[in-house]
DNA sequence: TATTGTTATACTCTATAACTATA
DNA sequence: TATAGTTATAGAGTATAACAATA
């Protein structure tokens, strides 16, 4: 019989959860050499070409910040930059075939960490866990 | 009416609950001018005295990491250097009054960031996201 | 010898301010 | 003038390897 363990508050199981969750990323990137930034920007390109200002606004960065985080993804081949078609001073960033390739067997490896979490509870409860979480997200 | 969501899977909510309670966190600790690893290093401190490594352990940082974050951490005035009375190799980190003043006061206003994350959910709602978030926190 | 902590070093990540080029 | 992006600079945060002091 496990020891029991003190009843969280609701503050306290979020950011103790959001903490867990956040390891499992940095796991999984770390297992390709990908840091937390690095995934998320590769996740933001996933489904679209964006410019450095628009990429900026996903992950919430100033575009000072985006030129050395796109540089460093780009000097290890998994986005490009290419000059826009209709606004000279803009460029769009987009994933290289090794970037895409690396984002999806890095999704997939997230995956299985993130499921792993909820491996102790019944797929009833993994259904309620993602309504309410995802209310949460929702507003 | 509010538009209609896309439905989410278990990983992908949990991944944006995550971020969503980390950027409470941070917006919580910007206030202050701190910064997320440093409130984990104040909650740390906020029960017990510790040394260096196992200040580490619990953040998941090497011990060579540690020494810029508890000197930072000491040069505001927020935690403080002891030597260890029973091992003359290690040292014990303490918070300070003004390090405990800021810990209780952040623990304050990263509740009712957090807090206000759920603020659309009923109580039963918010009882059973605790729940289950607990569940998936204690394996 | 093993352990605790620091230092030296190098890199990622981030922001502010100043700058260039284009709109 | 305003906007997209880069550069210069500064600082936080992190790890590896080498080191000092103590156990």
């Amino acid at each position: 019989m496990t020891a029991d363990e003190p009843p969280l508050s609701t503050v306290d199981a979020l950011v103790q959860l959001s903490f867990l969750v956040q390891r499992a990323l940095a796991e999984a990137g770390a297992e390709h050499g990908l840091s937390v930034v690095q995934i998320r920007l590769l996740g933001v390109l996933r489904d679209r070409t964006a410019g450095m200002l628009e990429i900026g606004g996903h992950l919430g960065l100033d575009k000072s910040s985006m030129t050395g985080l796109v540089s460093r993804a780009e000097k290890r081949g998994l986005v490009r930059r290419s000059p826009s078609p209709h606004d000279g001073r803009a460029v769009l960033v987009s994933l290289t075939d090794e970037g895409r390739r690396l984002t999806e067997q890095g999704a997939e490896q997230i995956g299985r960490r993130v499921a792993a979490l909820t491996a102790g509870l019944t797929e009833a409860q993994r259904t309620e866990l993602t309504r309410l979480a995802g209310a949460v997200i929702n507003g």
